[in-house]
DNA sequence: TAATTGGGTACCATTTTAGTCCTGTATAAA
DNA sequence: TTTATACAGGACTAAAATGGTACCCAATTA
């Protein structure tokens, strides 16, 4: 599935509905009751937020969160990041050297460069983006560049 | 992370092993031995690439699995969907209409098209690629055409 | 017919994830 | 100055996914 964890998926979303109303504090109660979640969870998503410097946090009465900058420069890797850690396929393509199979593995450079390509690809993609109601036009992928495969097939 | 699961990653790399020397039956034992993976395990992950038309198995002395069609026609986004089922980002990117948030989420629409995007690009990325020692080349992204984000920052 | 090799299933241990709760601290308004 | 509001941090639990193993059956070939 190569899926995203529910909290990034509740981050996406409430950093969408803060995005959507900037330039004044949301309640963690409020943004729940706005994106129908339960409270401590949607709570615990922005302490989140506020640790990785995407949103910074007001407290006390009229207190709240709002944007640590605006929606066209936060990515959608950013909060992956934020709540995940590090963009990487593999966990050889996270912390290099760390594998003790890499001898024997044989494809660990090509998947640490499918991870970069994705992690360029979510960068791309900006809250501004994930909030708009227009959908984004993503750019269509050009064809890989041949390369010698003789190698393998032969 | 957006990470695969170890199982999608030693399918990876038992399946590399077997495109480099094709045209041959390869035990389970023998690609055990080759990748330095528990036998059972490797045994395990091969079933399910049989399953998933991706390998062809042959029972008996010198029987073993083999490459159902060549390297080059194989794709990353196969064998990830062999092991994982279809590539998705969010589960509502995955089936459309199952998520009863969908009226409050306002980000789906735009999160289905990152997951298209992820799998055109693991779709571009062949066995062959992987199990080539010669680095793959991946294309650049193109800038993400501009869209109206005004409605969003205002 | 015996040895080899894959097929299927069920099971268990571990890890990860999600969700909740509690106590503390900062802030603003009355 | 007091009080209500709202975030901060961490501990804890329940549930689910994952990884790994074992067992017995089926097919094939020498």
């Amino acid at each position: 599935m190569l899926k995203l964890s529910r909290l990034t998926d509740y981050a996406a979303v409430v950093m969408a509905q803060i995005a959507r109303h900037p330039n004044k504090p949301h309640a963690a109660a409020e943004l729940a009751e706005a994106v129908q979640l339960p409270h401590p969870t949607v709570s615990k998503t922005l302490k989140m937020l506020v640790k990785a410097d995407l949103l910074v946090s007001q407290r006390g009465a009229q207190g709240g969160y709002q944007l640590a900058r605006s929606a066209s420069s936060i990515t959608a890797a950013d909060i992956i990041t934020a709540m995940e850690g590090p963009v990487a396929v593999t966990t050889c393509s996270q912390a290099e050297g760390e594998c003790e199979l890499a001898s024997t593995c044989g494809v660990s450079d090509n998947w640490q460069r499918v991870s970069m390509a994705i992690r360029t690809l979510l960068e791309s993609v900006t809250l501004a983006h994930l909030a708009a109601t227009t959908p984004i036009k993503l750019p269509v992928q050009l064809p890989i560049q041949s390369i010698s495969v003789e190698a393998v097939s032969a």
